[in-house]
DNA sequence: CTGAAAGCGCTAACAG
DNA sequence: CTGTTAGCGCTTTCAG
C-alpha cells in the first residue's frame, strides 16, 4: 500500500540504513547516492512513517496543553491567548501540540506514561491530585497562570500585583481617592493575588480601603452590573471602580449607564486582561494588558528545557502593562 | 526503565500474547490468568506503550484541526467554539486532537501521510492547494465553515441565509423598512452567502435595497463605527442596521452613541454570531446564534464515518437561531 | 484459553 | 560513506 523504507531501498539499490540517513542526516550520504534515493522515494511517493520513527527513537516530540477550568475552556479568551503562544512556539520547535480540556486528565496522564506525550502544560485551576498523578508517572509538567504550594515544578504567571498597582495608580493620578474593587469569581490564586495587590497598592498610594468598597460578584456582566448598582446607588459612592476583569468592568459600565452616571466623567473604570471587548465598549476600556502569548511561549520553553534535563527556574513572572483608553 | 509487556509476561508467567489480550480483550482471558496479569502489571507499574500499539495496529486515533485564517486563530471566538465542539466529540470517541494554525499546513500534510494523523478538519479560508495536497496524500478531510467548488469532500456550514433572514425579519417585524446591511471583511464564502441572504430576505419582505444601504468595512469596531457614521449622518438615514458580525454591530452602536441616536429607539441593530460581547453591550445585542459547537461535533462525526469508509453527505447545514435582546 | 513467532517501519551501533 | 543486524513494544494469526 504505502511505500516503506524497504521499497525505497530496493528501488534505489542501497540499504535501508542509507535511505534512513538520507532523510534524517543527508550530509552523511554522498551526493549521488542521495540523489538516487530521492528519486526512488519520489517515484514511490515515499514519506517516512513517523510512528515507526518514534518507536525506534523512543520519543514523540509531542506535548499537551490542558486547560483546567470549569466553565469556559478554549473559549476563554485568556486561555486561548496562552494557547496561541504555545502553538506558535511549538510549531517553531517542531513539536506537536495536543489540546484538551481537563475533563479527561486521567486519560491524559495515562497517555503521558505511554509516552505519547512527553510533557504537559497545565493551565488554570489544577487539582493537586492531577499534578501528583503526572509526577507519579514521571511526566514533566509546567504550570501556567497558577502556582502551587508544595509541588516542585516550574510556574509561569503574570505579575498580578503589578497589574493591579498600575490600574490603581492610573486611577489615583486621575484624582480619585475613593476607589472600589470589584472581583469576579476567578481562581483562588488569581483572586488572592489581585486582592493582595489592591491592598498593597492602596496603602502605597495612602488611600483608604473600606470593606464596603470591596465587592465580590460572579464572572458575568449581569452579575457585576447588579453588584455595581448597589455599590453606586448610595449617597457616598466611590468615584472609581477597579474591576478585576474586563467582563466585570463591562458590567460596571452597564450599571453606570442605568444610573445615568457618565464614564469617565462621574465614574472612572478600569478593566483587567485587555481583551477584545475593551475597544467595543463606549467609552473604550482602560485595562491591564497581560502578555498571554508570552506566557504560553515561556511555558513551552521551560517544558523543553526540562525535558532536556536542564535546570529551570521555578517561577517566571511576566510583567503587565496598562493600556490607557477612554474609561478613566 | 519503564516496564514493558515482556516484564509483565515474565513476572506473571504467561506469554506476552496473553498480557496483550488481558489489556485489549479481557473477555478472552480466563479470570484467574487475568488477575495474575493485573497483579504483575500493577507491581511493575506497567502501562501499554501506545506508540508500539499504533505501530502494530497501523493506526493512531489522532486527528487534527487546522484553523486556516489570517488574523486571529484560536483567539477567534468563532473558531474556538468550533474547536470546543471538536474537542468534546474527540474526547468522547477517544481520539487525540492536534490543533494548529494553517501556517504549517505543508508539515501537517506530511504528518498526515506519515500516518501520525488519520484525518484533518479544516476550518475557514482553505487554500485549494492545501486541499489538493491532503487529497494527494490520501488524507481524509472535512471542511468546516466553508464550501469549495470542485472538490469532493464533506462540508459543514451554518445556514447563513437563514440567519440573515431571521435578522431581517426581526427588524421588519419591529416596523423597519429602511434596513441597511453592514459587512465586515470576512471570508469570501461567508460574505457571499450573507449578502445573497440579505438580498433574498429583503425581496421576500418586499423591502427595498439600495446600493447606498450596503456598506463594507473592516472587521474591527473602529472601522465599522467610521463607516456607520457616514451611513447614519445623512438626512435620510436607515432606521435599522443588520450587521454581519457582532463586532461590526458594536461599531454601529458606538457610532449611534456619538451621533446621539438612541438604540433601539432611533436605530435598531442586529449582530451576527451571538458571541460573548452581546451581553456586554448596552443595550444588549440581538444576534444570530450559530451553533458552533455542533458544527465542530458534526465535523468529527463525519470525519470518523469517512475514515471507516462509510459514505458521508457532502454538505451538512446547521440551522441558526435568533437570540433576541434589547437592540431591536 | 494460551503460546510461539512473525511482523509493523525505522534507527543506530558496529563493521567494513 | 555504506551495509548488516539487532532491536523499539505490541498485536495477531495459527497451532495447540
Amino acid at each position: 500500500m504505502k511505500a516503506t523504507i524497504y521499497d525505497v531501498s530496493r528501488l534505489s539499490g542501497v540499504s535501508t540504513a542509507t535511505v534512513s540517513r538520507t532523510f534524517s542526516a543527508p550530509e552523511q550520504v554522498r551526493e549521488d547516492t542521495r540523489r538516487r534515493v530521492y528519486e526512488a522515494a519520489s517515484a514511490l511517493k515515499y514519506t517516512p512513517n513517523a510512528i515507526a520513527r518514534d518507536m525506534a527513537l523512543q520519543r514523540t516530540n509531542r506535548i499537551a496543553y490542558l486547560i483546567c477550568k470549569r466553565q469556559a475552556t478554549i473559549l476563554d479568551e485568556f486561555y486561548a491567548g496562552i494557547c496561541e503562544g504555545i502553538m506558535r512556539r511549538a510549531n517553531a520547535l517542531n513539536l506537536q501540540l495536543i489540546v484538551s480540556t481537563a475533563d479527561d486528565w486521567r486519560q491524559m496522564a495515562a497517555n503521558a506514561q505511554s509516552k505519547q506525550v512527553e510533557g504537559v502544560i497545565l493551565g488554570g485551576d489544577v487539582a493537586p491530585a492531577m499534578v501528583s498523578e503526572f509526577q507519579a508517572r514521571n511526566t514533566f509538567i509546567v504550570l501556567v497562570n497558577n502556582r502551587m504550594e508544595g509541588f516542585d515544578l516550574p510556574c509561569v504567571v503574570s505579575d498580578e500585583r503589578q497589574g493591579i498597582r498600575q490600574a490603581a495608580q492610573c486611577l489615583a493620578e486621575a484624582g480619585h481617592r475613593r476607589i472600589a474593587l470589584m472581583m469576579g469569581g476567578y481562581s483562588p490564586f488569581i483572586v488572592g493575588e489581585r486582592y493582595a495587590g489592591f491592598i498593597e497598592a492602596m496603602a502605597a498610594l495612602r488611600l483608604p480601603v473600606t470593606d464596603a468598597d470591596v465587592t465580590m460578584c460572579d464572572r458575568t456582566a449581569a452579575s457585576a452590573a447588579e453588584s455595581a448598582m448597589k455599590l453606586l446607588s448610595g449617597p457616598d459612592r466611590p468615584t472609581a471602580v477597579l474591576a478585576v476583569s474586563d467582563v466585570v468592568a463591562a458590567g460596571v459600565m452597564k450599571a453606570a449607564r442605568r444610573l445615568g452616571l457618565s464614564v469617565p466623567g462621574e465614574l472612572a473604570v478600569t478593566g483587567y486582561d485587555d481583551s477584545a471587548i475593551c475597544t467595543l465598549l463606549e467609552p473604550e476600556l482602560t485595562s491591564v494588558h497581560i502578555d498571554v502569548r508570552r506566557m504560553g511561549e515561556t511555558a513551552v520553553n521551560l517544558l523543553c528545557r526540562g525535558l532536556e534535563g536542564e535546570d529551570t527556574p521555578r517561577l517566571t513572572v511576566i510583567p503587565t502593562q496598562l493600556t490607557r483608553r477612554g474609561s478613566v
